[in-house]
DNA sequence: GATTGTTGGTCTCAAAAAGAGACTAGCACT
DNA sequence: AGTGCTAGTCTCTTTTTGAGACCAACAATC
């Protein structure tokens, strides 16, 4: 325990947060889970330019699946960020827009994608470095 | 396609980018598919704080399984995020740390962790409105 | 001196999630 | 009559994740 002796204490039987947050009924978690998947980033990004429909994001966003699109609109339908609009035209066609909840998160979430954007080479780099360290 | 007619032409042959992001090396992919881990911010949120070791954020996050522990922390330090040092005390003890990369990656970061905090609520009733509207 | 605990993991197996691709129905156009 | 478009769903396979046993070395306890 000398190591720790020297830094603040962390365990005290009560303590089990990071930063004041509750494991039981965490926000971050509650919510970065779904804004976390995989495609969910891109569909936000997506939708924040402007409303798209299903067929024209299934072709901005090559490599996703029908299903894994059809879930994650779901998702992010269901917490709040777009809203989905049936038009009753002959073959029938929906539409997804963002909410004003959506927008609000995508204003410090597009932070992030900037950061990624400009951070992209600094990562690439760290796992070259990673790597050549590791198969020595 | 009269609603397409309506909208900015989406797809035509060449564009199938979103805001200009290549799909096939998007950054925003590459970087954020691994910080979008169910416990990525967790451990960053944490290590933001201060350094800590092994088994402390082992108990900081109980319900992460050591084999995920293990690897995520694995992850992060391959892209740069964090620094594992090996102490050679007795029982060996492994301290892991933020690095400037990850301190630099955490300021967005810590924005949207703050707006999932602040906004949980919203999330929360607009799940309650979804399922109450889908059971009908 | 034998048991127990602590360190930071790895290994295996089961469960959950994601991806690939076929299939649907109704209508339009050829 | 055949083809294609719409927005999905359904099934099957592969990948990811979770639960838990196990490891070696040493320290303190009994």
């Amino acid at each position: 325990m000398a190591l720790n002796a020297s830094r603040k204490p962390v365990l005290d039987g009560e303590e089990c947060d990071v930063s004041g947050w509750d494991m039981d009924n965490c926000p971050v978690r509650d919510v970065l889970d779904r804004i976390a998947g995989k495609w969910s980033a891109l569909l936000l990004g997506a939708l924040a330019r402007q409303p798209y429909r299903f067929g024209e994001l299934r072709r901005l966003v090559p490599d996703i699946s029908q299903r894994m699109l059809t879930q994650t609109l779901r998702d992010l339908q269901r917490d709040g960020y777009i809203e989905r609009e049936v038009f009753p035209t002959k073959p029938p066609s929906v539409e997804y827009r963002m909410t004003d909840l959506g927008r609000s998160l995508f204003e410090p979430l597009s932070k992030v994608i900037l950061w990624a954007e400009a951070n992209h080479p600094s990562v690439k780099a760290a796992r070259v470095k990673y790597d050549e360290s590791e198969l020595a």
